[in-house]
DNA sequence: TTGTAGGCGTTATCAG
DNA sequence: CTGATAACGCCTACAA
């Protein structure tokens, strides 16, 4: 396997120019440059990636932290990110977490002497220490669909998506609306609903109090969702429309809804959250959330930031809309 | 940052003895070990790993080339291949491909002066020239979904799988059994189809003969498969069931159906491949591919292949099974 | 069991 | 513009 010093005796230079020529300096002779190359060419000599990476001290990689409970749309989000990274020489790593304690780790491993150069953080909260760390040691940090003013965020107003879904529903005319919805941080149980607010402020813009048991926490989905609505079919009165807070769980609803011989819409009102794509089939009427401009925005910011750290860290938002399908419609006279 | 030299002259012991303690050495000490590992708590010392990878020659990374058309079983897969990587200190590298030449540069890339220690190949048939090289200078490769005597792969038997969904149609009474097919590379619309075989030879089996156009070629994907069927309805003689090579044509197909009014199971059976958990609520009858299962074996193979590669490659084959549900059922009197 | 010295392949710095 | 030469931080003999 030839090194930069066997193309530089190959060519009859110095190995300082043939590293210019691999790092394409201007300050080299066309001369040189096409001796040097042609070199390179007999040679077939590949610059060591892990040469390199030790003597700049820069990995020209990327690491993405992602939890493992993702769904379909950790594609689009890939894809998005790799759109990103086109034209750039930049390599993604990917470091999945499972569980709270991975996720510890994770931070750990990422922020101090890291593999990567960067790192994108998705659907999860920073914890403090990973936070404070990062303050006392500058590393490029993006989170994804979480937002952290402390830090570089990409990520869509989910009260205000929520808010919209609540409302279509309101103005559907329904008045029992639940939510079911989820943790902010799939590590935390303890973090807030992501959608919870918004269907609050919704509720109460239009004048409608919320019934008790008609906010409720599921797990993310297709059998949290289906539990979820479970719980609320059991209630002395169910909802007639029911937001969900990922297109999983809304999956979820409209299953469980359909075992128990709800019809949807005519029973049952679903709005789901995030336009997955596989769901276009069912028809559910949804929250587009442009997970694809999510990933390419959040790289983008991650290798500015990596350019130049000293950049003030900003927070960005997309919007989101309402995608109307065929899971809503009127309450039924008899339940609504 | 701290170096390992620095740790050293806190511990007050040699450098040589710092780097058999970050290395699990026996040679060392207890007492030894005791105070290293105080000066590295003290100091807050992480190893660099860049110039690990520079100076032990490995990386510690796989790469992961994937075609980006992939579907939702990537997240499966990915979540065998992590799996696999459990309890290692490997990390993934990946590399998506979008187009053919973002193959033979992936293949390049990969294989001479890597950034990893070796490469998981999905989906995607490695190129001549590729085997070629490997073969001249090897670099631990596995190929999943995808067989090359001359490579590590981990695959299913397309052939008895498609066979048996085939089978499992003309069971049902089905006489006019379609095959909506996939190209087994992505990049190669050359390349043969992954059932095609399967088909032929178990209409063969049952006497039926092959009718014109049943066997088509069809782009991955919903759009795919709705496009396919088309056109097979047109056909004189419409089949009154349809194998799909993947899950995500079969909703195609589903799709394409309901449009022009066909109900399924009643006046169209379908079979999807792969079982992708997306269309569960569907119903979809399926072959099971396992997936995960592939993904873990191949990474599996692979760490084996970095540890020994003088290890002679071989090709593993994972069974698949038929999923009944509910989108088959006996061919329609009128139209079978 | 331990410390020391050399080497890994680049990049960066510095005279020329 | 170009060529030496010194880092870079770790690993691995080798010698003690």
């Amino acid at each position: 396997m030839p090194t930069i010093a066997d193309v530089a005796r190959e060519a009859g230079v110095g190995i300082g120019t043939v590293s210019r020529v691999l790092n394409n300096s201007p300050l080299v002779s066309e001369q040189l440059r096409q001796r040097v190359l042609a070199a390179i060419a007999r040679l077939e000599y590949r610059p060591s990636s892990a040469a390199r990476a030790f003597g700049r001290r820069r990995t020209q990689t990327l690491e993405l932290l992602v939890p493992l409970f993702i769904g379909s749309l950790f594609l689009e989000l890939l894809r998005g990110i790799e759109d990103a990274l086109v034209g750039t020489d930049y390599t993604l790593l990917a470091r999945t977490m499972k569980r709270a304690e991975d996720r510890e780790r994770a931070f750990d491993a990422c922020c101090s002497r890291s593999r990567a150069d960067g790192a994108l953080v998705l659907w999860t909260v920073p914890t403090r220490q990973f936070v404070e760390r990062l303050a006392a040691d500058p590393f490029p940090v993006v989170l994804l669909n979480v937002v952290d003013p402390r830090l570089w965020s990409v990520a869509v107003d989910h009260t205000a998506a929520a808010s919209r879904a609540v409302e279509y529903c309101l103005g559907l005319g329904h008045r029992r609306v639940a939510l079911v919805d989820r943790h902010l941080d799939v590590f935390d149980s303890t973090s807030p609903g992501i959608c919870g607010r918004g269907f609050r402020e919704a509720l109460a813009g239009a004048g409608v109090s919320l019934a008790d048991g008609y906010q409720r926490m599921a797990e993310p989905g297709q059998a949290g969702g289906a539990r979820a609505l479970d719980a609320l079919l059991s209630l002395p009165e169910p909802p007639t429309a029911v937001v969900a807070a990922s297109d999983e769980q809304a999956v979820g609803v409209f299953l469980a809804a359909r075992e128990r011989g709800w019809q949807v819409p005519r029973d049952l009102s679903i709005v789901g959250y995030s336009d997955s794509q596989y769901t276009q089939y069912l028809g559910l009427t949804t929250i587009d959330v442009p997970v694809h401009e999510i990933g390419r925005a959040a790289t983008r910011a991650l290798l500015g930031a990596v350019a130049d750290p000293s950049a003030a860290p900003r927070t960005i938002y997309r919007p989101t809309q309402l995608l109307v399908r065929h899971t809503c419609g009127p309450p039924r006279a008899g339940r609504g």
